[in-house]
DNA sequence: CTCAATCCCGATCCTTCTTGTCGGATATTG
DNA sequence: CAATATCCGACAAGAAGGATCGGGATTGAG
């Protein structure tokens, strides 16, 4: 029996700046899970929900996501569930977060084209945003899911 | 002029994740402007507020911690105002964003001394949370104000 | 065919955070 | 003292976050 858990009890995740929700705490604990329960057959929602200790209901909508996002494959009916779309070392962090937090953006001036700020062009601020967004970008592309679903592996940095 | 602005019109800045609020927004403009307009006497809120088109009484607020973190010195009284506390390129953005929104932490299993997160030890996803971290860090410590108040911005086009 | 296991989907709800406003207290200058 | 500022706490509307619920659609097994 998964305790209940009441609405709005836990809080944002992150008590500061910069912080993802738990759609992406939980995505990521639900995709690292599936990595090491996919053995070939689908593994359930509410395996994964018990193993990981997370609403299930909850997850369900979090999981449709990935799912759209063609990160996850998904079965219907009996013994259906889910399945890596990709092998774990092809699937970047990144792609994950973004498919579960929407894109990176630490500030409504980089919205789409740019064009949401009225005085681009001579704003040298918008730098620093963008140096913010990238740099969380490459943070998250530099793992992939088969660096942290491994259990006892060493990490071992990509990138910079 | 400054049309009145109603209470939770604007939503959060930056329409995914990592977004920063307009704490961010509006102490990072108010530290440009500031740092431009502070020619040794000390430069009232309401100019700054009129200058960048900001709300005066919430501005009021965000610049308190600001002052509260030594990044401004305050002068009370006729002829008051708020001055920086030391010279621009003196001032870290990663210390300004701090101040105002508090540390960043991607994720609860980093906070504090990192003993919220039950699993410590064996958890591998704790390093990428880590990793973004120590990225938006070194992102935002990589500028100082002095790079983002000089009037001639750095990559627009180049006036003769 | 029927039934149980699943995923799928929309509606709803409570709480917390964000974004302000307001009114007054306090300090400083002239 | 009067004018000008900062300071400070309380309060309120609205949005977003974090779930729950109920039912519908699919599929495999008996």
């Amino acid at each position: 029996m998964a305790g209940e858990q009441e609405p709005g009890t836990r809080g944002l995740h992150g008590t500061g700046a910069v912080a993802f929700s738990t759609r992406g705490e939980y995505g990521v604990r639900f995709m690292v899970a599936l990595a090491r329960m996919d053995h070939g057959d689908p593994v359930s929602l509410t395996d994964i929900a018990e193993a990981e200790d997370l609403p299930r209901a909850y997850l369900e909508q979090i999981v449709g996501s990935l799912r759209d996002a063609g990160i996850v494959d998904s079965a219907r009916g009996a013994h259906g569930g889910y399945r890596l779309a990709r092998p774990a070392n092809e699937v970047r962090m990144g792609d994950v977060l973004r498919a579960l937090e929407g894109p990176i953006v630490p500030m409504v001036c980089l919205e789409g084209d740019g064009s949401a700020c009225s005085k681009s062009g001579n704003c040298s601020v918008v730098q620093l945003w963008a140096r913010v967004r990238d740099s969380v970008s490459e943070a998250l592309d530099s793992f992939t899911l088969a660096d942290l679903a491994v259990p006892g592996a060493p990490i071992t940095l990509k990138g910079r």
